[in-house]
DNA sequence: CGCTATCATGTTAGCGCTAACATCATTAAT
DNA sequence: ATTAATGATGTTAGCGCTAACATGATAGCG
């Protein structure tokens, strides 16, 4: 059996209350009581039972993190931002996984809520309303990531119809007319959706209505891409810029290029969007949009603790912005 | 305030260990009583308090999995592993990060164990005394992942030695023979120092008793890898061939040989570790080991329930292999 | 119809901790 | 010296659930 405050208490002279002290307002035990604490804890070999004291407190340390996918680096890098800031705070990440299904979010939610978590992440602000009534009613911290609008609380993110209409727009300055949007289940992922609603914004403040979209089945990201830069060069001879919905697709069409004789950009010019590393690595060097990917979970861990501790946490909304990083593939 | 068991019980007109028994052993409540108790849950709109509940039977269904770090695919696709295999028998995962340090993967364990949780998931054999101590006097499963050896329970994971001797046994067959290997921090990643001691031991048995190592600080691991290329290129024109310790600086170094006017495999053979998708995509196609890395997070997991469950778990150690896919890089 | 075997449900106590209040010691102020 | 203010520690009760045992209901059998 492992040891309990009591056992500390016991050892220690003093009152398993003062041990609790000891470690939840370290300041509000004496010096002399703190050393004779120290000493017993480390002598009976005495390790904090969470569940006891989450169940006594009714709060724990605890943060369920649910992200509709764990084969997208864009949540990985959320996700570590997210558990850097969370554990120097002594704060416990639960990771869940919708599959981009939101009723197995809101499945997801109840569960942890169980776990009298101190908050709450989520990816996205489209949620059942089922989860948006759970929610409202719980009166716990919650920070929506990835976007940004109107939430149920707080908000870390970026604009994704400013993006895609910034990369048009850099695409119509460079010269290109015919641009063609490719992604892989817009439907699923109605972030890229968003960018391509930019995309056909800035399309149409040039003049141009047509906004051709090809929206594959996913497979592989890579291999998608490379799809559709021979699928729309068959189909297509006229189309001059490709906008990729992500940097996977868009590196899977350079790569591919090779492969198939197309000259980029001369042929056909090719954008994507996220800022990964192996875009700088491709030859040409991919012109894409930085997503502060990393930040937004650090900054989102950070207003969410802020938040917990009563400390101010600034705008509800809180916008990272992104960056254009032009290659040579445009 | 949330409703509790009792609130159940009370609307249900049972007792509250029967609305529990409802939750832990359906079959032990009858078909009327089933009915009520859900028409009551449904009625007052319960959540499980689960810490309550594993206060009560000091047991949780949570399992702390503690990776070195996130930066790295190998541990993102055993997390998805393991998280799938969780998630579908209702077990939560706690993510825990050392950053390749032994003293936090302790701290993190013992964190972690105050959560009673119902098993543990760690990565590697190598830990602190202290670590093993702990774990030792532990009494509920844990699995060892990534690589095989005398562990502390379970153990799922491929044999690394064995990996960078068989690829380096396919380059001496291939005709290679001033074979150069090229990591970043192997005193880190010290799996990866494993495969380079593979690689020796097929060298010496081909009677090569040299085996020059390019140990590179890490900073990006593409940019690794074509920094490598280039370093070896000018300082070692009669090297054939780089071994490389994983697939992103092989990539790397496939990508930047295009720049430097090098030729692959021609001028000097590329080989990687881990089967990424990207190592198909570029051009030549990159010889490279596959790791069932999602498959080490299914298995794991798997092991782990089975013997939670007091199912029997087979082997103690359980050996998945791995492939030698070979491509146009060497 | 009584007796036992089996199944379903209930009663009681307690998991290990912390909130809230109570008490005691110490210091400061008059 | 006396009182009040402050700081440090203690007492009590209870968080919401489940283990372990106790009891009640039901069926089967001679």
């Amino acid at each position: 059996m492992q040891p309990t405050l009591n056992d500390v208490a016991r050892e220690a002279g003093v009152s398993s209350i003062t041990v609790s002290r000891y470690f939840n307002s370290p300041d509000s035990v004496r010096e002399a009581t703190r050393v004779k604490v120290e000493a017993a804890i480390e002598k009976v070999g005495y390790v904090r039972n969470m569940i006891a004291g989450s169940l006594a407190s009714a709060s724990s340390r605890v943060i369920p993190v649910i992200v509709p996918s764990l084969s997208n680096v864009v949540f990985i890098d959320v996700i570590k931002g997210l558990q850097d800031e969370f554990e120097a705070h002594g704060y416990q990440l639960l990771l869940g996984k919708t599959d981009y299904d939101l009723a197995r979010e809101t499945q997801l939610i109840r569960t942890f809520l169980g776990w009298s978590a101190a908050g709450l992440v989520v990816t996205g602000l489209r949620h059942d309303d089922a989860t948006r009534q759970i929610l409202e009613s719980w009166n716990q911290p919650i920070v929506e990531i990835m976007e940004l609008g109107e939430g149920l609380d707080l908000n870390v993110g970026m604009d994704h119809v400013a993006a895609g209409r910034a990369m048009t727009e850099h695409l119509l300055a460079r010269g290109y007319r015919t641009i063609h949007f490719a992604g892989a289940e817009l439907d699923r992922d109605y972030r890229a959706a968003m960018r391509y609603a930019g995309h056909r914004e800035a399309l149409a403040a040039a003049g141009i209505e047509d906004a051709p979209l090809l929206d594959l089945p996913v497979r592989q990201q890579m291999t998608s891409g490379a799809q559709a830069l021979e699928r729309i060069k068959a189909t297509f001879p006229d189309c001059d810029a490709i906008h990729f919905a992500n940097d996977d697709m868009a590196c899977g069409a350079i790569l591919a290029a090779a492969r198939l004789g197309v000259r980029i950009p001369e042929d056909i010019a090719i954008a994507g969007f996220n800022g990964l590393p192996i875009g700088e690595h491709v030859t040409p060097r991919l012109t894409t949009i930085v997503s502060p990917r990393e930040q937004i979970g650090r900054v989102a861990a950070r207003k969410l603790l802020a938040r917990i501790n009563g400390d101010p946490v600034g705008e509800l909304s809180h916008d990272l912005g992104f960056t254009l990083r032009v290659g040579d593939s445009t």
